[in-house]
DNA sequence: TCCTATACTTTGAGTACTCAAAGTATATAT
DNA sequence: ATATATACTTTGAGTACTCAAAGTATAGGA
């Protein structure tokens, strides 16, 4: 049985392999995601690697072995299904979920989890449309690009809001730009730093920072177009 | 904040108070309650003392100060609501209900608790019939008595079932004694160590033992005296 | 009154984390 | 090739629990 410290550090180095596949992560960015210092870091993740979870080249970083992968893929699981539920159910906003999904996914069971899987009728995604892994590990991935890199004339429908912060969430929110909304790319500012887009019902543009439109996943193609 | 353990301690004491009233807690039932060494249970009882929590004379044993019963009533609310709550929506069986919310209780946030009050319709009870305190931490005590406690020809309706073995509420439960039904004492034998009762309906009348059936907490006269 | 069983407390040590601070390796710039 | 910044590791110590085992107080029986 990993203790909960344990189940949140495999899933960290998880999403942070996610950010950055292919690659090792180095311990100063699993310490900063962590909030923790970096001596403390290194323990745990020789720790890890006496468990089996990862696999440790000092100096270089980490990567998660299979075991590991299917205990992190566990976790996102029980993350995601969690805030489905304090959404759909108990009416929470999806600015205000994760922080208490973090705090139960370490309580519930795996009988909790069936049931509230089956109660929500087997959600695909949670309310910010990241993919809710099935209970074998299996992961569908949509083919999705951040909304800074579309060109202007797009039109795009929201498929994730990787952001976590619950200012942005609620600004989102009030733009309605949430997943599932289409929105036609107006214009892309390298110099002002800014992407504008536009609601396919003709309400007023939009604009924000490109910096924080890296956070919006969208799917290209026109509804319409998918439709064919 | 309080650890979940800590919870636990102030949570078990409570329940050791309720069972024998206006006495102190003595480190062996609370170690037992526990699980843990008598010497563990005198460091923690130290501990709850510091944080006022309890009042702790050596060798004599513990008891919550007001501070301490208001933390007690909250772990008790949180744990009937999360009870409860995985009867009613997530179809657990009343047997199922306790090991899931005796962990889930110390992960839970407020609001969470508020949610899950509002989503049942602000419950009064739990699925075995104990009183939820409310929010401010008042409790109601219906007037009560043991099944042993009757007399043959008594008419009662289970009120409370205080028992937790998950095979005896099964068996509780195939048999239809649940909070709620009412039935009638046939026969008590102190000789034989049984207690019998019969349904109303006509049911084929049921034989259990003294000792379990202390556990079974029931309101006297019938249910048609009550409605005059 | 003394004796003994029992309940209780104390002590020393172990686990699972955490940090601060000192020491070490490495990539990059000069 | 050397210096330096940065990333990283090690060490020592602290917190919040836990147990085992040794020592102490107390109630009740002989």
């Amino acid at each position: 049985m990993p203790t909960s410290t344990v189940e949140q550090y495999i899933k960290t180095i998880y999403q942070q392999e996610e950010r950055a596949p292919r690659e090792t992560v180095p311990m100063k960015r699993l310490s900063e995601a962590m909030a923790v210092t970096p001596g403390t870091a290194t323990a745990m993740v020789k720790h890890l690697a006496s468990c089996g979870l990862v696999r440790y080249t000092p100096r270089k970083g980490v990567v998660l072995t299979t075991e590991g992968q299917k205990l992190a893929l566990t976790m996102v699981r029980r993350h995601r299904l969690i805030e489905t539920f304090l959404e759909r159910v108990l009416q929470y906003d999806w600015s205000e979920v994760h922080d208490d999904a973090e705090r139960l996914e370490h309580a519930v069971s795996d009988k909790f989890i069936q049931r509230i899987d089956a109660y929500l009728g087997f959600p695909a995604t949670d309310p910010h449309g990241d993919p809710i892994p099935s209970a074998d590990g299996s992961i569908t991935r949509r083919n999705v690009v951040a909304l800074n890199k579309c060109a202007p004339g797009d039109t795009v429908r929201i498929s994730r809001v990787t952001n976590e912060d619950p200012a942005f969430l609620l600004l989102m929110k009030e733009q309605h730009l949430v997943p599932g909304t289409a929105v036609v790319v107006v214009d892309i500012s390298e110099t002002a730093g800014t992407v504008t887009v536009r609601y396919e019902d003709g309400a007023a543009p939009f604009t924000l920072s490109i910096a924080t439109s890296t956070t919006i996943m969208v799917e290209r193609g026109s509804p319409e177009t998918e439709k064919l």
